[in-house]
DNA sequence: TGGGTCACGGTTTTT
DNA sequence: CCGTGACCCA
C-alpha cells in the first residue's frame, strides 16, 4: 500500500487516506479521478475495513467494469469483494430482495426506453409517446405518483399526461414490469417507508463511493441520503465543469451544494492534470471561466507546453472532412495509430459528410454510440422469446414475437386476443391455449399458426432447464427465425447479430454456470454495448459518448453559433460551454477545432458564423461578429442542383440571405447561396 | 393482413 | 435529406 501511495500526490493521498466522514473529490478531468477512487477503496480495505461494508457506485458499466478491475489488482481476490456496480444495478439486486414490501413479486421484467414508449403509445395515440415518457420520468424521479401530477397540473395536456401516466403505472403493475426508473424510485420507496430496511442498508454499506457524482439525479441524491446518513461516510467524485446531462434530469445542485447537505464535508480539488499539453488545458480553462454557476477550479498542467491549438477554417462540411482526412493520414505516416484519434461532433447528424471524407481516403474508422446492441430489433425479438420461453404470461413479450415469423396476426386479430385476455382475466398465452376459443376469435389460417406457435413453446419450456445452452439454437430451429430475418432488408447485419447474440449466451452460460436463464435477461437488461475502441481504427463520436476517453490527436468538427452551441429551445449556454469543456479536455497532445462557412443540415443550406467558443478559448481575438458572411465572391465556381455549374457574378444581400447572380453557361440567373454548393 | 406510398419531423444518452 | 409512421388499397 505504501508504494501505491507513493504513486500519488499530496490531493489525491489527501483523498485516498481520508476515512471517516463525507468527502466531496472535485476531480478536473485528467486528474487522476479514476485512480484516486480505486486506491481509496484498497486503501480502506487494507485498512481492516471489511470489502464487503463497501459500496461503490458508478452510472455506467464500463466504468463499473473498470474500477473493478483496478481496485482488485491492487487488493488482490477476497472472499468477499466489494460491491461495484451502477445505480441502477444496485436497485437490481436491492427489489431483487425487497419488491415483495411494495406487493410486487419479484420475477419482475425490466423494459427499456423503447418498451415504454411502446406501452404509452398503447394508452394514448395522440401526444408524442417519447415527451410523455420523459414527463413520466420526471415525475418518478421527483418522486410524484400520477395522483400528484394530476392534481397539480393546470394545463389540459399535464392533466392528460398524468392519466397516460396513472395507467402507465397500472399497466407496469399488472405485468410485473420495471422500468428504468423504477428501479431507483421502487428503491426509494421502500427503503423510506420501511426503517428496518433501512438500517439493515446503512449498516451493510458503511463507506459509500459515487463517481461522476456531477451526474446524479434528485432520486439517487435521495437513495444516497438515506442510506448513507446514518454513517455519515459517503465520498463523492465528480467535476462540475464536466456536467452535460442536465436534459435528462442530472441535478448539477446535488455537486454545488453537496457541502450543505451533509454534516463537515471535506473538500479536496484534483486540479494538476496528467493528460494534456498547457496549450490544450489553456483553451479549456478560458473556456470553462466563462461559467458563471460553478465551483471553480483551474487544471494545472503537469505536461510540456505542447504545440498550439488549431483551428481549421472550411468553406463547407465536405471542404472540412476532407481536410481533416488528409491531415489524418499526415499523421498516420507518421507512424501515429488510428486508435490515437478521435474526432468529435456535438449532434450525430455531423457524421454524416465526415464519414463520406474519411471513406473517400480509406481511413478506418468506428462510430462509438450509434444503436445499441441490445436494442437491434432483431436482438430484442430474441430475448422476447427468451422471455416468453421463462414466463409465458408475459404478455409484453409475447406480443412483441406473436407476428414474428408472420403468423397472420394483424392488429385486428391482436386486439381480439387482447380483449379476450382481459374479459377472462387471463394472459395472452392462456388465450392461445384455449383452442376452441381461439378458434372463435381469428382466422383459419391464423388458428393454424398461432396452435403451431403455442404448441413449439410449449415443447421448448419443458426442455429450456435441461438444455438451456441448446435453448437459442432449438428456438432459432422451431421458428425460423433466421429465415424471416434472411427476408428483412439489412439480413447480413441482422443475421450476424442474432449468431453474436447466440454467442454471447453461450459464453454467459459457461461463465456463470449457476445462473438461470432469468439472471441472463436481467443482466443484459441493464447493459449496453460495451465499446472497445481497441482495434486500429480511428474514432468519431458525439461530445457526450467521449466522455471519460482521452485522444492523443483530437480534432472537434461543428464549431458553428447554433450547432456548438447547439442553440434551440431550453438551451443551456453553460451546459454547452462545459459540453465544450469536455471536448477539448479530451486531447492529449494535438487539438483542432474545426468550423466551416456553410453547412447542408436537414435538407437545407445555412451559411454559419463561428462559434463563441472558438472566441472564449482565446484562440481566436477581437470580437465575434455574429452578422451572417458570405462564403461567396466573384469568379468563384459553384454547382446548382438544377442549372449546373456556373460562376458567381456578384454577391448582394436580400433580407438575411445572399444573392448570388451566377452565370450558368452564358445564362444568368439570380439564386440564393443556401441553393447552391461551392465545388 | 400486409405491402406500398406519402407526409412529417428531426439535440445530446445511460440505465 | 432520411427514417419512421400513418393510411390506403389489394
Amino acid at each position: 500500500m505504501e508504494k501505491i501511495l507513493k504513486e500519488l500526490n499530496e490531493a489525491q493521498k489527501e483523498a485516498v487516506t481520508h476515512i471517516d466522514g463525507p468527502l466531496l473529490i472535485l476531480a478536473g478531468a485528467g486528474s487522476g479521478k479514476t485512480k484516486t477512487l480505486t486506491t481509496r477503496l484498497a486503501y480502506l480495505i487494507s485498512n481492516g475495513i471489511p470489502p464487503s461494508s463497501t459500496l461503490t457506485l458508478t452510472f455506467t458499466n464500463k466504468a463499473a467494469l473498470e474500477m473493478r478491475n483496478r481496485a482488485l489488482s491492487m487488493i488482490g481476490s477476497v472472499p468477499y469483494p466489494p460491491l461495484l456496480c451502477t445505480f441502477h444495478k444496485f436497485g437490481l439486486l436491492f427489489l431483487k430482495f425487497h419488491i415483495d414490501k411494495i406487493g410486487r413479486k419479484n420475477s419482475f421484467v425490466i423494459i427499456d426506453t423503447n418498451d415504454k414508449k411502446r406501452i404509452i403509445k398503447s394508452i394514448d395515440e395522440e401526444l408524442p409517446p417519447s415527451s410523455v415518457a420523459s414527463e413520466i420520468s420526471r415525475y418518478k424521479n421527483s418522486l410524484i405518483s400520477p395522483q400528484v401530477a394530476l392534481e397539480r397540473a393546470e394545463q389540459v395536456v399535464y392533466k392528460k399526461i398524468a392519466q397516460i401516466y396513472k395507467k402507465y403505472e397500472e399497466y407496469t403493475k399488472e405485468n410485473n414490469l420495471v422500468d428504468f426508473d423504477d428501479l431507483l424510485a421502487l428503491t426509494y420507496k421502500i427503503l423510506s417507508e420501511h426503517q428496518d430496511i433501512k438500517e439493515e442498508i446503512s449498516e451493510r454499506y458503511q463507506f459509500i463511493m459515487v463517481d461522476e457524482y456531477q451526474d446524479t439525479n434528485e432520486l439517487q441524491y435521495k437513495i444516497l441520503k438515506l442510506i448513507a446518513e446514518p454513517r455519515n461516510n459517503l465520498c463523492v467524485v465528480g467535476d462540475d465543469d464536466q456536467s452535460i446531462y442536465g436534459w435528462r434530469g442530472a441535478n448539477i445542485k446535488n455537486i454545488l451544494e453537496f457541502e450543505k447537505q451533509f454534516k463537515d464535508v471535506k473538500i479536496i480539488k484534483l486540479e494538476y492534470n496528467y493528460r494534456s499539453t498547457q496549450k490544450i488545458l489553456n483553451a479549456a480553462n478560458n473556456l470553462i471561466a466563462h461559467n458563471r454557476n460553478r465551483l471553480g477550479k483551474t487544471l494545472k498542467a503537469t505536461k510540456e507546453e505542447g504545440e498550439e491549438v488549431k483551428i481549421l477554417h472550411s468553406q463547407n462540411e465536405s471542404a472540412e472532412a476532407a481536410s481533416i482526412a488528409k491531415r489524418i493520414k499526415e499523421l498516420i505516416n507518421k507512424g501515429v495509430y488510428y486508435n490515437q484519434i478521435a474526432v468529435l461532433y456535438r449532434i450525430n447528424a455531423l457524421s454524416r459528410s465526415l464519414e463520406e471524407g474519411l471513406n473517400r481516403e480509406n481511413i478506418p474508422y468506428k462510430m462509438v454510440g450509434g444503436v445499441k446492441f441490445y436494442e437491434r430489433a432483431e436482438v430484442k425479438d430474441l430475448i422476447a422469446y427468451l422471455r416468453v420461453v421463462m414466463n409465458p404470461n408475459d404478455d409484453f413479450s409475447l406480443k412483441r414475437i406473436i407476428n414474428k415469423p408472420k403468423r397472420g396476426v394483424g392488429k385486428v386479430a391482436m386486439n381480439k386476443l387482447e380483449n379476450a385476455a382481459f374479459e377472462n382475466k387471463s394472459s395472452i398465452y392462456q388465450i392461445l391455449q384455449n383452442r376452441d376459443l381461439l378458434k372463435k376469435l381469428v382466422t383459419k389460417k391464423a388458428y393454424e399458426h398461432l396452435t403451431k406457435f403455442s404448441d413449439d413453446l410449449e415443447e421448448l419450456r419443458e426442455k429450456a432447464d435441461e438444455a438451456s445452452y441448446y435453448l437459442l439454437e432449438e428456438l432459432e430451429r422451431r421458428f425460423k427465425l433466421r429465415e424471416f430475418y434472411a427476408s428483412l432488408p439489412e439480413a447480413y447485419e441482422k443475421i450476424a447479430n442474432i449468431e453474436e447474440f447466440m454467442g454471447y449466451y453461450q459464453d454467459y452460460l459457461k461463465s456463470n454456470t449457476q445462473s438461470s436463464l432469468e439472471d441472463f435477461l436481467n443482466e443484459i437488461s441493464l447493459e449496453s454495448d460495451q465499446d472497445q475502441i481497441s482495434d486500429d481504427s480511428v474514432c468519431i463520436m458525439s461530445v457526450h459518448a467521449s466522455k471519460g476517453l482521452e485522444f492523443d490527436y483530437l480534432f472537434v468538427i461543428g464549431l458553428e453559433e447554433g450547432f456548438f452551441p447547439l442553440i434551440g429551445e431550453g438551451t443551456d449556454i453553460e451546459e454547452e460551454r462545459r459540453l465544450g469543456y469536455v471536448a477539448i479536455t479530451r486531447a492529449k497532445k494535438e487539438l483542432t477545432l474545426s468550423y466551416v462557412d456553410s453547412r447542408f443540415f436537414r435538407g437545407k443550406r445555412s451559411n454559419l458564423t463561428k462559434s463563441r467558443f472558438l472566441k472564449e478559448t482565446g484562440l481566436i481575438k477581437g470580437s465575434l461578429n455574429l452578422e451572417k458572411s458570405t462564403p461567396y465572391k466573384k469568379g468563384d465556381l459553384v454547382k446548382h442542383k438544377i442549372f449546373g455549374i456556373g460562376r458567381v457574378l456578384s454577391v448582394s444581400k436580400v433580407k438575411r440571405e445572399f444573392k448570388l447572380k451566377i452565370n450558368f453557361g452564358g445564362t444568368h440567373r439570380d439564386i440564393l447561396a443556401n441553393y447552391v454548393e461551392r465545388i
